[in-house]
RNA sequence: GGGCGGUUAGCUCAGUUGGUUAGAGCACAUGCUUGACAUGCAUGAGGCCACUGGUUCGAGUCCAGUACCGCCCACCA
């Protein structure tokens, strides 16, 4: 392939759109694609993703963990290693709900007036047009997934795996149909799992009220004796079945096993006493609700109270409620305490803090209800995912999330899977008139009742769905062909990493665990990488209603995908919340446009002796100088730097260590350093295409290096470098870098000439030089360092714009050259002499200057020579520690040494 | 009510198992149209590492406690 041409300015539209049609075309995105250079034999990489929600456009969390996942998905494809990285789309059940139940409420329409099949298929024409939105802002990020791969919840496999999942954890007895209190959000008319319920805190009030005992001989209530009862909500007082006090409560004593009378339902029901109740709160008599409330439900079992349910499905109070039955339950509520106080009968009302539940989706409270429903018997299901993690074979990163998924997977409650919506997973459970249960995998039903064997046509399906999260919860498996025993399961599965935020470690990462443990009996993944969240700069969650989101699209199309990946890579630290704003990416773009022109100076700064287009070569190792040596040491280090950060899973660190070493080290010196053996005219050619060999060695390395985190812009570089034969067409499958066992050795002599020049350039800026004038320059020091800086001379007087350069053979020489006026700088063991006015004496600001840096290295000394002198120091530190804090003493005393003797004068 | 995290430069954040002088980006100040790049170059200023005590030859780093901020979990009316 031609080596192409780069243009003047860096602009990421023109770059991106191109190269992502390459991959694609090249067949480099499935571990089993036609480019795929991946070693077969090698254990392959698998990344999970979690699929986003059919129904919402992505937010730029979304494009920080597709960036994150293809960061790792392209190092392990780079490595050489069967890389998987398989794209979806989650139905979202009861969130695509709410957001179609919205846009049907505009066209003046809902579920009721639709029903459940045309219903479900305006969701289909809805989520045909939603999903295509998200695939497309998935590939402008540069996600490198396997589209021929692509997935989706409600796809054939996914309900496939969902019935076969089903069925088994039924036979196994670890799913279950049973009548108990669920969560009941009147809004969206379904139940909801736990986790689906947003603990709030609210102040409400207690309200204390009156039941009058109930005369044994008479039958009547007795108006002038009664118990008081306190209670948060009023409305339940429709479905009392009993009070419940304290057995050792001796103000009820007496009491216990009398009747009291329900007002307004005229229900006589028991005192009975009971360990639960809390003497201490309120009035220490309890009213007890067992079909509203989860306490009162124990309490009801253990005395034998009736649950009497007093709802509908949408909120209001049902038939129970005599007079208030159709009233909505807060408008009941009112109504209820209006006719207490009437009769006298409401005792006090006060403040209280008290936590309401409220749906996750909706925002309603959420009310406790008796229903029969389908549950997942979670105990030992959550016993395998802690032995998982507890042992090892799944570890979460980071660590301290560990104890939270210890403390959740500890207390569990069944999982309650049915969901009384239509977008979904029919629960695949079929009821006979007898009302006998037959769970069957087969998607017409089974063809008979399991228990007294009537017909199929006489069997009827549950009418309700799953919870979305079952069928996410077998996605690790599901998209790779289970239940059936597929080369792709046996292949995959586990996955290498799955990523996501930890807001949802238990809605999902747990399930995954828990429903792969089950049924594959291994774990779907061995690393959870969780992410934190994207914030805006001011720390805010971003939320459509606070009008803070920001929209990834917005920011590619001004800044590119790479400039985007960098900013949200490089502020990437594992668990952890980020702030983010456009002060990130400016930055980001920044150092793309960077990359960009240094690629361009390299590129148009080829030596003549190379003809345009020649193969790739090694810098050849006999022709190599100091500066070559330095610039290839440089980029061996980073090699060494990233795959160490890239072993932890410090992303951030990579982008931080790949900044520093492309800006700082290869363009500032670097760069500027090969210039002055490029444009010496004096030296070898081939010395010089050694240098130019050596740019280009490093470049490539660090534009590999670079890949995974800024793919376009470093293949389109990549694109315009010269190429090894054995080299592919494309960078996305091009080798990780390897560093060499006999990867060239520095001295140190560059890191010594960069510290003299930094030395330098601040006695002349302090002294109010020009910058650009050429002044004489004399230094003196140790060999070999002389030796070395003599062989730097062009580099030096460049870069130090020195002019003429005298090295002396020592100190004194150095001293006696130069004019009293002369500027002073001690770098390291080189003293230099810059002459700038000969005639005068020492000037104030130079005088300034360097009794500064006398202080400065005065105080360092006292405090080395402070260590030092401390014995136990000496004796218990290690010796290397000491040495080097000898050396250090050694160092610093002859500074300040050179700076008195200067400053003495 | 339990548990977790954060507190380092004006701002956003790094700081690996305790070890020479605590770093970066942005912002700030000063000076530069240097034949890759002004989306740039050079130089600089700016830190009792929240507080108190402890362990240690040595603490931003380990331990205990305090304060503030944030998060998660939680069926007591």
């Amino acid at each position: 392939m031609a080596q192409a041409e780069l243009a003047k300015a860096y602009r990421p539209a023109d770059v991106e759109g191109a190269i992502y049609e390459k991959w694609l075309a090249a067949d480099v995105f499935a571990p089993d694609g036609a480019g795929s250079r991946a070693d077969p034999s090698r254990a392959p990489f698998v990344i999970i993703q979690p699929p986003p929600n059919v129904t919402g456009s992505l937010h730029v969390g979304h494009a920080q963990r597709t960036a994150v996942e293809d960061l790792m998905i392209r190092h392990a494809r780079m490595q050489g290693r069967p890389a998987l990285f398989l794209p979806g789309l989650d139905h979202a059940s009861i969130a695509a709900q709410v957001v179609l139940d919205g846009i049907l409420a505009k066209e003046g329409e809902s579920r009721a007036t639709l029903g459940r099949e045309r219903y479900l298929e305006r969701m289909n024409e809805f989520v045909e047009r939603t999903r295509g939105l998200i695939l497309v802002q998935q590939r402008r990020v540069g996600a490198s997934a396997d589209w021929s791969r692509l997935r989706f919840t409600m796809d054939e496999g996914s309900a496939k795996a969902v019935r076969h999942a089903f069925v088994r954890l039924y036979r196994d007895g670890l799913a279950y149909r049973s009548e108990a209190l669920i969560n009941w959000c009147p809004g969206c008319q379904t139940s909801l799992s736990d986790l689906e319920v947003v603990a709030t805190p609210t102040t409400g009030s207690l309200w204390t009220i009156r039941y009058h005992f109930v005369d044994e001989g008479s039958g009547r209530a007795d108006p002038d004796h009664w118990i008081a009862v306190s209670t948060t909500r009023p409305e339940t007082i429709l479905g009392d079945t009993g009070v419940a006090v304290h057995p050792a409560d001796e103000r009820y004593a007496a009491f216990v096993g009398r009747r009291v009378r329900i007002p307004f339902v005229d229900r006589d029901v028991p005192i009975v006493a009971d360990e639960s109740v809390d003497r201490a709160f309120g009035t220490g008599a309890v009213k007890v609700t067992p079909a509203h409330d989860a306490t009162d439900l124990e309490t009801g079992k253990r005395h034998g109270l009736a649950s009497i349910d007093v709802m509908t499905d949408d909120g209001a109070i049902n038939d129970v409620g005599g007079s208030y039955a159709g009233l909505d339950r807060f408008a009941a509520r009112s109504r209820i305490l209006q006719d207490l106080a009437a009769r006298g009968d409401l005792e006090s009302e006060r403040a209280h803090e008290l936590v309401l539940g409220r749906c996750q989706r909706s925002d309603d409270v959420v009310e406790p209800r008796l229903k029969t429903q389908w549950f997942v018997r979670t105990a030992p299901l959550a016993e395998r995912a802690l032995e998982a993690t507890r042992s090892g074979r799944t570890r979460i990163l980071p660590a301290r999330f560990e104890k939270i998924w210890e403390h959740w997977l500890t207390g569990i409650r069944d999982w309650n899977v049915s969901r009384q919506l239509w977008w979904g997973h029919r629960i695949p459970a079929w009821y006979c008139p007898d009302g006998h249960v037959t769970v069957s995998e087969l998607e017409a039903g089974p063809e008979a009742c399991e228990t007294c064997g009537r017909g199929a046509p006489t069997l009827r399906q549950d009418a309700d769905i799953f919870d979305t999260w079952f069928s996410s919860g077998l996605w690790p498996f599901s998209t790779l062909g289970w239940p059936d025993q597929t080369d792709d399961l046996e292949r995959y599965y586990p996955g290498s990493v799955m990523e996501t935020g930890y807001d949802i470690i238990f809605f999902w990462v747990a399930r995954m665990m828990m429903l792969g443990l089950t049924l594959l009996d291994d774990v779907p993944f061995e690393t959870v990488y969780l992410s934190g969240l994207i914030r805006d700069p001011y720390g805010k969650k971003m939320s459509k209603t606070t009008g803070n989101v920001v929209d990834p699209l917005e920011i590619m199309d001004l800044t590119g995908a790479d400039s985007l990946r960098f900013a949200l890579i490089h502020g990437a630290a594992p668990g952890q919340d980020q702030r983010f704003g456009q002060a990130k990416i400016d930055n980001a773009r920044n150092f793309a446009n960077k990359l960009w022109n240094a690629t361009r100076y390299v590129l148009g700064a080829r030596p003549e002796s190379i003809p345009a287009g020649s193969p790739r070569q090694r810098p050849d190792p006999t022709r190599l100088g100091h500066i070559e040596r330095w610039i290839l040491s440089r980029s061996t280090a980073t090699v060494r730097a990233v795959d160490a950060a890239m072993a932890e899973f410090q992303f951030a660190e990579v982008t931080r260590a790949l900044n520093d070493a492309i800006w700082t080290q290869f363009c500032d010196w670097g760069i500027e350093l090969a210039k002055t053996r490029l444009g010496d005219q004096t030296l070898d050619p081939a010395v010089r295409d050694a240098t130019w060999w050596t740019l280009v060695e490093s470049l490539d390395t660090y534009l590999r290096l670079l890949h995974p985190v800024m793919p376009f812009l470093t293949e389109a570089l990549w694109g315009s470098l010269p190429r090894a034969a054995d080299d592919p067409d494309l960078l996305i499958v091009a080798n990780w870098p390897v560093v060499a066992p006999d990867a060239e050795a520095d001295d140190g002599a560059v890191d010594a000439l960069i510290e003299l020049v930094h030395g330098l350039r601040n006695a002349r800026a302090e002294a109010g030089m020009d910058p650009a004038s050429w002044l004489p320059l004399g230094i003196a020091g140790p060999e070999p360092r002389m030796s070395a800086f003599e062989q730097l001379r062009p580099a030096l007087e460049r870069l130090g714009r020195a002019r003429p350069l005298v090295i002396h053979a020592d100190h004194a020489s150095l001293g006696a050259s130069a004019g009293p006026g002369a500027l002073t700088i001690i770098a390291g063991d080189v003293e230099a002499r810059v002459s700038v006015a000969p005639d005068a004496s020492l000037p104030g600001r130079e005088r300034a200057r360097l009794e500064k840096e006398l202080a400065e290295a005065e105080g360092f000394l006292i405090a080395a020579r402070a260590r030092l002198s401390n014995a136990t120091f000496i004796e218990r530190a290690p010796a290397a520690v000491v040495e080097g804090a000898r050396q250090r003493e050694a160092e610093l005393a002859e500074i300040v040494d050179r700076l008195r003797g200067r400053l003495a004068l």
